[in-house]
RNA sequence: GGUGGGAUAGUCAAGUGGCCAACGACGGCAGACUGUAAAUCUGCUCCCUAUGGGUUCAGAGGUUCGACUCCUCUUCCCACCA
């Protein structure tokens, strides 16, 4: 009977630590994790698990959830979740980049993003199981004495053994000195918390692991483990999803957006959002993957479905399904969109200023430009004359595919 | 602190007195094609009611009929030396 019990025990562990391991790129000290996840089974102990976020910009993309989805998991398995706020890291400004210094946020537009941030968040983490901490709290009342402590814990031929300070070192790219103190201090919220676990990208792996070497320096009697996240891939499937290149997909993008960016995905592309982002199995990925080699599944409809998933996940199944009607109208059957912006103006306008005053040209030169290419449509009819007038009436203006408005004029 | 090198469009990067609104690559946009907003191919890619005009090559001056190109100063970056 005893016996049989610890076999289940076994067993849960097991089922538990092969979620949590599920597309990572590298766990630093698995052991520990199994400890934790022992001390929870057993004794229903609980244990902390840290992520960082830096709240510089007010929206949430997929490559952060992929660390969301995977704090929710150990939210799952006994975890409290420590949601740290970079805000002193914020405050100061990070200079990367190069000759322009970041904009140093306010403490207010710093409260503003953060509201916006955890609203997001909470779609899928669990708010009961999750702790938002700021590191100005413990970071804002260090001493300079203090900082030089903390300082004399790394060499600089250790800093520069990180990839990306020697890859600029190398190419010549400044790297400003305070620049040095962000993995020390990231380290430093790791000793101050006391966290058993952190997670990031791999593209953290020096600060992640700053965390565990202060934490033996500082003594307090544990390290922690580390787990790294692959960098989620964007939309063009080359480089990370972010925000400034322009290939993400937000977490408050409207659902038609939401559903169309993840069809535009490549087919190689999916399945990496579906180890990533899915809910599904591993072994019911593979069912589709299969499916999709042996050409008994289309992987447009395989796509459509991870579209739908995301899709739903963030708005609701609502809002997906109509979305993906949205989506076959438009794409598939080249119809018009059913909520298109509409304009008015008073007077006979030119076309070209038409279509800037509709928002969907950026300068009259670009729209003779797509005007001249065939690229402009009025009442779906394509048009070519790019010194057009449009008299009083209501007109349905597009450019491209996807760029819609109505106007009229009076 | 000294010496030398550099700053060009969204990014990278050519251009070293007129042929420069500025090669090329990437990105972006449009067209064709398609299961897709994928891939591929083609065209376009500073602004302006345009066979013309305006404003650009870190910033400010100067030389010249004419400057991204030459000179001076300023700002920022890099390397070597200290």
């Amino acid at each position: 009977m005893h016996i049989k019990i610890k076999e289940r025990e076994i067993e849960m562990i097991n089922e538990a630590l092969k979620e949590i391991q599920r597309g990572t790129a590298e766990v630093i000290d698995e052991e520990r994790i199994e400890k934790l996840l022992k001390a929870y089974f057993e004794e229903g102990k609980t244990y902390t698990v840290k992520a960082g976020f830096d709240p510089t910009a007010p929206d949430l993309h997929l490559g952060h959830t992929v660390l969301l989805q995977k704090l929710a998991i150990f939210q799952k398995y006994g975890a409290r979740v420590q949601f740290l706020i970079g805000s002193f890291t914020a405050t100061i400004g990070d200079p990367t980049g190069k000759n322009i210094t970041r904009k140093v946020l306010s403490k207010e537009d710093i409260v503003k993003n953060i509201s916006s941030y955890t609203t997001q968040a909470f779609k899928i983490l669990d708010e009961s199981k999750t702790d938002i901490v700021y590191n100005d709290d413990w970071l804002g009342k260090m001493s300079a004495a203090d900082m030089i402590t903390l300082a004399s814990n790394l060499t600089v031929a250790r800093m520069l053994e990180r990839d990306d300070f020697s890859k600029r070192f190398k190419s010549n790219t400044p790297i400003a000195t305070s620049e040095f103190m962000y993995p020390l201090l990231q380290g430093y919220d790791s000793v101050y918390l006391k966290s058993d676990v952190e997670i990031g990208g791999t593209d953290q792996k020096f600060n992640l692991l700053m965390g565990r070497q202060l934490q033996k320096a500082y003594d307090i009697k544990k390290q922690q483990a580390v787990l790294m996240m692959p960098i989620l891939e964007g939309l063009d499937g080359v480089q990370k999803m972010s925000k400034s290149l322009g290939n993400y997909i937000g977490v408050s993008d409207a659902p038609n957006d939401m559903f169309g960016k993840v069809l535009s995905i490549s087919d190689d592309l999916m399945w990496r959002y579906y180890e990533l982002l899915s809910n599904k199995s591993l072994d019911e990925i593979a069912v589709l993957q299969q499916g999709v080699q042996d050409q008994t599944l289309h992987p447009k409809k395989v796509k459509e479905d991870l579209a739908f998933e995301i899709t739903a996940r963030f708005h609701s199944a609502d809002a997906a399904q109509n979305a993906k009607t949205e989506f076959e109208k438009v794409h598939a059957k080249s119809q018009i969109p059913t909520d298109i912006a509409e304009f008015s103006v008073n007077e006979t306008v030119w076309i070209c200023k038409a279509l800037v005053d509709c928002a969907i040209e950026p300068s009259t030169s670009q729209a003779r430009r797509d005007i001249k290419q065939g690229g402009v449509k009025i009442d779906q009819i394509k048009i070519s004359d790019d010194k057009l007038q449009l008299t009083t009436g209501e007109y349905l203006l597009q450019v491209g595919k996807r760029k819609f408005a109505k106007l009229k004029v009076n």
